[in-house]
RNA sequence: GGAGGGAUACCCAAGUGGCCAAAGGGGGCAGACUGUAAAUCUGUUGUCGCUGACUUCGAUGGUUCGAAUCCAUCUCCCUCCA
């Protein structure tokens, strides 16, 4: 709790201001640091994670590097599992009306965070909650005196919910209830800032408001920007496909990573690496003077990347694993092993198209024969141009693609 | 309770009796190229015993030589009025 927190009220500003979007206000963080400072007690950093998706990623840790940061200063943080409100589910940037989870599914998601997040926050300086504890315990009487806190027009000022109502899409009234459900916990814990992306603005500034309204001196709202997805399109998420999560294989960190799209690179360095400013500013400066390959450049950002979940050994070995086998088209080092079935061979040969769908390269015969036709299977490192072929032996690679290895084992 | 609108492939979305396995876009996959699994270009994208056959357009039944398209019933979603 010592060190950094010697550091000036303007230099932890400063770090703490690194890559955020917006910070309400800072004036009141200000304050906040002085008073933590002056008396040693330590902030409480709140951030409430909606236990629907069950995998960490690196959307999420735009986030939580931000609390490591805090907790690097000296901070507290508290982490909300919104295991009563993921029962109803954000509305957040929905245009739907989420599906409401089981307490089941809930619990067992909550349990697969709480594993994850570890991976970036500091574990002794961490306090994990979930909001039932709580929220379930308010009788009709808390909840209307707390409904009574906001108005309709307030709500409806959210642009997600504005939007659905304009479009005259459903809203339950039980999502009108979510960000006031997100306001309490920051009432019920305390909190002193509360993270969140800035998709979450309206939900955290409620907190703010109610704690005011409470007589509890009010939350400083900070707000990180969304990651992109490795598309660079679309906000990363789980379902949507795109994204990187903190408990994938090194060479698919490492490999994800090289798939985003160039004008990517600067952002991820900013907001999911440890990289030091002065780092980031020379990076950007050679980028922009194209004297050097972007290539490079997100070579790095993947080693960085696959490094801070595995460690410095096993992001060279994926990188090298990369250059092998997407730089130098050559195979990986690791070739899984197939058992070739007695089924597929017969007078004529051997079925290539049956072959390839019971290896599991493709879901079906039409797939497979597509593949051949498209010259993407290759024996040997020879293009096959038929369906089937001749002979196998023992030791064989089967290459589908760029990205799918197999070694054939004959069963004699 | 009353009135109306909708449901098409992984997603969005055209199609209102045969030329529809179903336009277009997105996504996926593959190929080319490349300083990268970036960008760009091209092809492909229901299934199968694949120059043909089979199944598919919310569900079921019907009309018809023939239906995603017409009719009936049902299910689900949305809107407006109350």
């Amino acid at each position: 709790m010592e060190g950094l927190n010697m550091m000036s009220i303007e230099e932890q500003v400063k770090i703490i201001g690194k890559g955020a979007d917006e910070i309400i206000n800072i004036d009141d963080l200000k304050r906040k640091l002085e008073r933590s400072q002056k008396t040693g007690i330590p902030l409480l950093i709140k951030l409430g994670l909606d236990p629907t998706a069950p995998d960490i990623h690196l959307g999420h840790t735009v986030v939580l590097r931000k609390i490591r940061q805090f907790q690097d200063m000296g901070h507290r943080a508290v982490i909300i599992i919104g295991d009563f409100t993921g029962m109803i589910g954000d509305p957040t940037g929905r245009s739907k009306t989420r599906k409401q989870l089981s307490r089941q599914e809930v619990i067992e998601n909550a349990r697969t965070y709480e594993n994850q997040i570890f991976k970036v926050l500091d574990k002794e300086k961490t306090e994990v909650r979930f909001n039932s504890e709580w929220l379930s315990k308010l009788n009709l009487e808390d909840v209307i005196r707390l409904a009574s806190k906001c108005t309709v027009a307030r709500i409806l000022e959210r642009e997600d919910f504005q939007k659905r109502f304009n479009n005259h899409e459903s809203i339950g009234i039980h999502e009108l209830f979510y960000p006031l459900m997100q306001a309490y916990d920051s009432f019920v814990v305390k909190a002193d800032v509360e993270l969140g992306g800035t998709d979450q603005r309206f939900n955290i500034l409620m907190g703010r408001s109610l704690q005011k309204d409470f007589g509890q001196e009010s939350q400083v709202a900070i707000f990180m920007p969304i990651l992109e997805g490795t598309d660079g399109i679309e906000k990363m998420s789980k379902s949507l496909g795109n994204y990187i999560g903190v408990d994938e294989e090194p060479n698919d960190i490492y490999g994800k990573t090289m798939s985003i799209p160039d004008k990517l690179i600067t952002r991820y360095f900013e907001l999911v690496t440890d990289i030091h400013p002065d780092e980031l500013d020379e990076i950007k400066k050679s980028l922009n003077t194209g004297n050097v390959n972007p290539r490079d450049v997100k070579m790095r950002l993947a080693r960085e990347l696959t490094a801070l979940y595995h460690g410095h050994e096993a992001a060279v070995v994926a990188e090298n694993h990369f250059k092998k086998v997407f730089q130098k088209h050559e195979l990986p080092e690791e070739l899984e092993e197939y058992e070739v079935q007695q089924s597929i061979i017969d007078s004529d040969g051997i079925d290539m198209v049956k072959l390839l769908v019971s290896v599991g390269f493709c879901p079906s015969n039409s797939e497979a024969r597509r593949l051949i036709f498209q010259g993407a299977v290759k024996v040997n490192g020879n293009k096959i141009e038929t369906l089937k072929i001749d002979n196998l032996c023992n030791g064989d690679i089967i290459q589908a693609g760029k990205l799918k290895f197999v070694k054939v084992k004959i069963k004699s």
